[in-house]
DNA sequence: TTGTATGCGTTATCAG
DNA sequence: CTGATAACGCATACAA
């Protein structure tokens, strides 16, 4: 049997013996039905399987689509999980429906998935920007009325609300706390690229902390890496250094993975260790991985209230929104630096 | 200013002083146009930022839409993230874009996403099915020809594709291990609800695996868990038993991280875990974590694959292809059970 | 090379 | 309470 074309609005008014419009204010529960007519189209729709076209509808009522896009760098990272979930949860109750894609932090897969929501017409959009991106593009959309967020990072060429962590004072606070635990040589695993703005941000922290505690800053302790191994390859780089730090920094939740394998593979666990971002089992390592746990949830959540509240017709200036991060002290990163260099009076 | 209304077609014509057809045939690269009206009209639909409407599209069209929808359990948690990010993958050279949800297994937030995606004409649907969840309805659509996969769990009430890990197979492995390193009392901590298809299949695979030795079922070994927190306290509850089990094997990623956690807090590390799914940092724990490693992103990809193939004309029976499993022994499987206890001759 | 008439599936408008 | 007609934004068929 070949494929059957879906039912329409007319079939079913066929069915019954009605007009089309009388099935359509039936399911819109729009002007008034007799109680008779009501069960019979409700009846015709069951047995045909009807199931309204939403595209055709979209159409012709013509506001915006009842969906949400959401570009984020990569759906596979816990990280970017959480938000997502967030967001679907915060937005569900509205009855917008998810439109999401990776983005792999190419400005070039960016542009390409916010143009292909922007032609599915999306209530919302919802972007974690890449590096290299602009976003001027979406200034028409903005003053029509869309509302765009940019979520973990800010956007360039377009002013609009920004929902982040906080990345500087966060990082700053893990760095002290290890340089308040006798560490003067602390290693930043950041990732790639420097240019990134969590990334630059973190290792500001790092830097503010180290000068507020006149350490010098040490170009050959601050390391990059793409991935978890990259980042095992960079932690066994620094500690390979001719003078090794005592403690590691790691600018978000890759580089954590990749620090704590490396250093639970050769063995070098009395280095101490801060990561920003929560992973996983941090409590059940040994020694127990000290964080700078970023709110993941409710990153998202306040990107989608934002957005929310712009769709309802805020038109109160961008707003840049942090969210609080929080250091929690589990052990790895209260290791004390070794006595065994001389201090310096 | 107020919300302008987003450009047409027409609008773009309009500029130019052509018809919408032409307009239309420059943006689709359709019939032939003059360099010179290709360029006019190129530089109206830039000026008035005109982007076409995909849904207007896809009405006249009349296909199905360039969507894929996918219904997953948890957008947050790790395994299901790798699997949309395969998915996503796969189906994105085609140019699908992806409209996903997550049911949190409820059968009903199933069949509510479900629904929407069908009003949206999906070009494909691939489900998580919930438990007590029935597909029935989705029959007339299959047979319409609209490719529907079952991922990671059979659905109900449908014939049609299905692609799941083997989880009896990799379970029944993973317990075996542990026996041959002499464990004879071995938990079993599995997720909630015990009709779960994953679950019952695992837990039929620790059975088979008890039998193969000889060892007799105890339903006291067998313990149940939510979440990680239920699993900690599920690990607790087992460990706590008069004749506790020397070794523990996890049904779950989720339950994976409540038993070590829990065997963390209670420094019982030498109670020996073989977990199903692999979870971030297995090998940096101490001892590092044996698992039984689903191939997350293989799951996804066959799916899409399967999926893809029926839109292409796959007339082929339903089939239901299982993703191995591999067992990855990194030490916490292989610790021995204690000899305090008198051997049976 | 370009335009006109028509229709996709739905809802708005207005008449009955 | 119900229906006929037009219209949403776009593409198809055919004509010019």
């Amino acid at each position: 049997m070949a494929a059957n074309r879906r039912p329409t609005l007319a079939d079913v008014a066929r069915e019954v013996g009605v007009s089309a419009k009388t099935v359509s204010r039936v399911l819109n529960e729009d002007g008034p039905v007799s109680a008779r007519t009501r069960e019979q189209v409700l009846a015709a729709v069951a047995k045909l399987g009807f199931q309204p076209n939403l595209m055709a509808r979209n159409i012709r009522v013509g506001g915006p689509d009842t969906t949400i896009g959401l570009v984020i760098p990569d759906l596979a990272n816990p990280f970017f999980g959480a938000v997502a979930r967030a967001i679907e949860d915060t937005v569900g109750d509205r009855g917008l429906t998810l439109l999401m894609g990776s983005s792999a932090d190419d400005p070039e897969r960016e542009r390409a998935l916010t143009d292909k929501f922007l032609a599915r017409r999306v209530s919302i959009l919802i972007v974690v920007p890449s590096v290299g991106a602009d976003h001027s593009h979406l200034k028409s959309q903005r003053t029509a009325g869309l509302p765009v967020v940019f979520l973990d990072r800010p956007g360039v060429g377009l002013v609009t609300d920004s929902i982040v962590s906080s990345n500087r004072a966060g990082a700053q606070e893990g760095v002290a706390h290890l340089i308040a635990h006798g560490h003067r040589r602390i290693g930043f695993v950041g990732d790639l690229p420097p240019k990134l703005y969590t990334r630059r941000e973190r290792q500001a922290g790092y830097r503010s902390a180290l000068l507020a505690a006149d350490i010098p800053y040490d170009r050959a302790l601050v390391a990059n890496a793409h991935d978890q191994s990259g980042a095992e390859a960079a932690t066994a780089g620094l500690l390979g250094l001719a003078d090794p730090p005592t403690a590691l920094f790691a600018g978000n939740n890759i580089m954590a993975l990749g620090i704590v394998a490396e250093l639970a593979r050769s063995k070098r666990k009395e280095v101490a260790v801060v990561a920003f971002d929560d992973v996983a089992l941090a409590e059940a390592l040994e020694p127990a991985l000290t964080v700078v746990a970023q709110d993941a949830e409710e990153l998202g959540r306040v990107a989608a209230t934002t957005a929310l509240a712009r769709l309802d017709g805020d038109r109160g200036r961008a707003r840049t929104l942090t969210v609080p991060t929080r250091l929690i002290v589990r052990g790895s990163g209260e290791q004390p630096a070794p006595r065994t260099r001389p201090r310096t009076t």
